[in-house]
DNA sequence: CGATGAATGTCGTCA
DNA sequence: TGACGACGTTCATCG
């Protein structure tokens, strides 16, 4: 990994254009040919940026023609498609290399598998006398998240989300359409589970006559005694 | 901006969690109290972070009671949720400030507002006699793109995607489901014009009867005299 | 490979 | 500030 900071100005030319004028910024060259142009402010996303596989040619003033007071040019072409970074350097004020080795990687623990596994394991928190049919349940359209049986009886799908969004309630109504066609398990009924439901998207699933869930992971991490310090 | 290369492991907790065993890598820390932790490789994702604003405490084993070998303990406190990052450092490598100043941003053409306003401009490309309502025609449940009538007189709802996906097929079924009830423009039909239209989003459209029409940008770009370039 | 859906999404905009 | 949609989304999974 090598990281310079540099004066420079910087051009993007790919599924958009885009423009960096003239400043003094941290730039990341990773072994597989990735760059990162950062500034000192915002979040984790570059200002620009080259993504992997890519390659990179250095240009001096004494090869090619280049703007005044550039010392230095690098072009960053995408070795896969033909998206390019331009990056014309002014002045270098530091220049490094280190070697860091191959990640172990990152590991991880509530995103929705976990959600979806552990609502299946307290599926009676949706009411009293649910049973669990199975978890992703296979449709022609994709699978249903959950699918169980209310204490009467009748099926209901459970589309599981982190955060309810609109798309989350049509992906749930398009189920909802194609499950109630077949007799076996017609009527079907739909609920709408997640850690926060935004309110447009509890507007149109009780329109719809979808039932909203609000989950609570932490809590049914702490009931499911399985769950034990995963570090 | 702080650039430090160390051995470290890393731990997030917040709206999940997650954990990063032992390693060199790359450790940014930003003016604003943001982190990124970076390997050499993948794209321009950290394998963790922290989102601005924040704060650092530094801890030493002179304070605390750390791990065995950890030399360093960096919480990395969000100042406005309770999300946490903690780095473990075995090892600082290396370790550089440096004095970016304000960034003046990044300035983009060839987004879905450039493409909105060259087919406002050009929006015969729909078909002969096709003339132009307004573009960003709004409703109560959003802005429809553009709103056109074609040489028939009839009212045309046209919703623009850089990638046609089936949410964006949904979002204008919602549009023609409330235009068609406004008696003045009922009845209204649907066009969905993307640069590219996924096959699940063309079956889905065709379906409902609307219209795809796929468009190229370049060639727009092309005949538009008023976009000169940029930079 | 392409298609599909999640994401600690992030980022802008606008009420 | 919160909701909403775009993004060079990126990322993993699955066919």
């Amino acid at each position: 990994m090598r990281l310079v900071i540099a004066k420079c100005s910087v051009d993007y030319v790919g599924r958009l254009k885009a423009h960096l004028p003239l400043a003094v910024r941290l730039l990341v060259l990773k072994a597989d040919g990735s760059v990162l142009v950062h500034s000192d402010g915002g979040s984790y996303k570059p200002l620009n940026w080259m993504s992997p596989p890519a390659n990179m040619r250095t240009l001096s003033p004494d090869d090619v023609d280049l703007e005044t007071g550039v010392v230095e040019q690098w072009i960053v072409q995408s070795a896969k498609t033909d998206d390019r970074l331009i990056i014309n350097i002014y002045e270098h004020i530091s220049d490094s290399s280190h070697d860091l080795g191959v990640d172990p990687g990152l590991i991880k623990d509530g995103v929705e598998a976990d959600l979806q596994r552990l609502l299946a394991a307290q599926i009676d928190l949706l009411g009293d006398g649910y049973t669990l049919i199975r978890r992703e349940y296979f449709t022609a359209i994709g699978p249903v998240d959950i699918l169980a049986r209310d204490a009467k009886g009748a099926t209901v799908a459970i589309e599981l989300k982190r955060r309810g969004d609109i798309d989350g309630v049509e992906q749930l109504t398009r189920y909802l359409e194609l499950l109630n066609r077949d007799p076996l398990l017609a009527p079907v009924r739909g609920i709408f589970a997640a850690q926060q439901i935004k309110p447009q998207a509890r507007v149109l699933a009780t329109d719809r006559g979808i039932e909203c869930k609000t989950l609570d992971y932490d809590a049914m991490r702490g009931v499911d005694d399985s769950e034990t310090r995963l570090f």
